[in-house]
RNA sequence: GGCCCCGUAGCUCAGGGGAUAGAGCGGCCGCCUCCUAAGCGGCAGGUCGCAGGUUCGAAUCCUGCCGGGGUCACCA
């Protein structure tokens, strides 16, 4: 139930009928009515602005359409009063059994309250983490990994199709790397010291790995040479690697659907075939590229390569494909992965990328308009970098130093579902604070405890309603009498409540999982207000001794309150708390 | 130099065509014989970076500047 596209919808109705009439002209674009929330309560409890819209397109007054309209929807049993305000604004005031209604279609609807069809028959690919198999997911990892994860359940919330898919980058020089590190702790495992030369991967977590491979090899490839060990050390190493990456996400409660290779993609002919697509367009060319403005590489210098002609859907520049020594570039396995994905049936991409990754997008975005036609598109979401704080200093990380932290680090010492409340409550686009003191902070500078402690409470409201002998059980709020919810402070935590499966829309719409967060902390500060208010005025509280119907309308209200916290807090992988501790 | 992102209260940030621009922190003043005061209410604080443009209406869209960050061909 979305009580702001009913009256929406109400609206529409009426105007058509104004068309019927011949008040208005017909053919008119709809579209662009809106049905909102005022930003003042004042005005209304939602208002349109269909007269304005429609009054040049109509060669109407904005005035005369709205006096028009507040008749026709005045009289509808739902609308207590429409007034004309402004410029021709459109201002409704809903019957008190709306918001009633909303509190039992919450109650009625559990967590499936707000979820809507929005992504009816949409299938969505959500690409998000694709970190490196080549050590420990560390800091820089996390905020992408809860952002992808919770966009993929917002859209699946809002009926979307979603597939969850890690791409895992196995096919470039940094997995030889890692063979190369992992081959010397086979070494120290086998008694001799290690050499960890400059360049490769210093970390002791490659140390099991090194007494792995001795498990299965002995001693046997200690003196054969690279070339004769590379191939299975390295397989091997990015298999562990993965695991320990599974095991990273599983910690932050991220699951993956899918995991694809970028190794599986060479010597399968993926590549040659999606470039060969794109040559057959006419996008693939032998060239070369100017050198950039401005500073200039300082071992610059022309040479001619194959080219994808990304110009020709939007980059400024065209992209090798291929490096001069007859090798793909990372952009090819890349062009053929997106392929694939589009061949796989996707009406959306999303990649969600580190910041660092802008100078990217343009390049992806081409390449998928190409090899779809332009039916698919792709969003690319980029994250910004999170800045760590600890003791009130900035926490600076290095690899050199070994004072890098990892997903591990901060999942232990923040917890799981803390560090992904908190690592949504900016937008992707913003950088992040994340101070390892504020994010365990009991109060309500903090926004998770903020928003779990008005779940407990109404939790607590129902423990306190069974100690009174109060049946406060869900199926008996369901069927409250909830008439009797009529006071404007009680009123007015509904209408919050009401605004839910929009802003589950807007949200969806918008990719922005952070609304999510923003809105869970205003329905808390409501019921902490509604609560409060309890304190001066006892008919206010949820518990009524000795009045059981009125204590079953008012705890109805506050468990209606508390559904939407947790189906809020589910859409960002946060379980609420029944109590504070 | 090109491209991308950001610029809103002292600080950290929401809002991204609609009415008098919001929240938290910090400052000041109040509220517990009462469901968890781990909370609530109030006051003070703004030329929404600047200048044009589009629009009935711009913090919001467009253009150009200014400031900050990121990124820029044989790395992935």
């Amino acid at each position: 139930m979305n009580l702001f596209s009913d009256i929406r919808a109400l609206v529409i109705d009426s105007l058509n009928a104004m068309v019927a009439e011949g008040v208005l002209p017909a053919g008119l674009d709809m579209s662009a009515v809106a049905v909102e929330p005022p930003r003042d309560a004042a005005h209304g409890d939602m208002a349109t602005n269909a007269a304005m819209v429609l009054a040049k397109p109509a060669g109407l007054s904005p005035r005369m359409i709205a006096e028009t309209l507040a008749t026709r929807l005045g009289a509808d049993p739902r609308v207590l009063l429409a007034e004309v305000a402004g410029p021709g604004f459109l201002n409704l005031r809903l019957a008190p059994a709306m918001w009633q209604g909303v509190v039992n279609a919450a109650l009625m609807e559990g967590r499936d309250f707000g979820r809507s069809t929005l992504g009816k028959g949409v299938k969505v690919n959500v690409e998000f983490v694709s970190a490196n198999p080549t050590g420990p997911m560390h800091v820089g990892h996390v905020r992408g990994a809860v952002f992808g994860d919770a966009l993929a359940s917002l859209l699946a919330f809002s009926g979307h199709e979603v597939t969850r898919e890690y791409y895992i980058n196995d096919g470039g020089a940094q997995v030889d790397v890692l063979a190369r590190s992992a081959f010397e702790r086979y070494r120290e495992a086998n008694g001799l010291s290690p050499e960890i030369r400059e360049g490769l991967y210093p970390g002791d977590y490659l140390i099991p790995v090194g007494e792995a491979l001795k498990e299965k090899y002995g001693d046997t490839l200690l003196d054969k040479g690279e070339q004769y060990w590379l191939a299975d050390v390295r397989e091997f190493a990015t298999a562990e690697m993965m695991k320990m990456i599974r095991g990273d996400l599983a910690a932050l409660g991220v699951t993956m659907d899918v995991y694809s290779s970028e190794k599986a993609l060479y010597g399968t002919g993926k590549i040659e075939s999606a470039i060969k697509a794109l040559r057959d367009m006419g996008l693939i060319y032998e060239g070369t590229l100017e050198a950039p403005k401005g500073k200039l590489p300082e071992d610059w210098e022309e040479r001619e390569q194959t080219l994808f002609r990304s110009t020709a859907h939007g980059d400024d520049v065209d992209r090798p494909v291929m490096k001069s020594d007859g090798s793909w570039t990372y952009f090819a396995p890349d062009i053929a992965y997106h392929f694939d994905k589009v061949q796989r049936g996707f009406d959306l991409l999303i990649d969600v990328l580190g910041a660092d990754h802008g100078g990217y997008v343009k390049r992806l975005k081409a390449v998928v308009s190409a090899l779809s036609g332009g039916r698919v598109p792709l969003e690319v979401k980029l994250i910004q970098l999170v800045k760590l704080w600890k003791n009130g200093e900035p926490f600076k990380m290095s690899k050199r130093a070994g004072t890098f932290v990892t997903l591990r680090d901060v999942v232990e010492q923040a917890g799981a579902e803390v560090t992904r409340f908190v690592m949504l409550t900016r937008k992707n686009d913003a950088p992040l604070d994340f101070d390892f003191d504020k994010v365990l902070e009991q109060s309500k500078d903090n926004p998770v405890f903020y928003v779990q402690y008005a779940h407990a409470r109404v939790c607590s409201v129902i423990r306190r309603a069974a100690e009174a002998g109060i049946a406060a059980d869900d199926a008996t709020l369901r069927a409250a009498d909830l008439a009797q919810l009529a006071h404007e402070a009680e009123l007015s935590l509904a209408k919050k409540i009401a605004e839910w499966p929009r802003l589950v829309e807007i949200a969806a719409r918008g990719q922005e999982p952070h609304r999510i967060a923003f809105y869970l902390y205003e329905l808390a500060s409501d019921l902490h207000a509604l609560w409060n208010r309890g304190n001066d005025d006892a008919s206010l509280r949820f518990v009524q001794e000795g009045n059981v119907a009125t204590s079953q309308s008012k705890i109805a209200l506050a468990r209606a309150a508390g559904v939407v916290i947790s189906a809020g807090l589910a859409i960002l992988g946060v379980t609420p708390a029944e109590e504070m501790r």
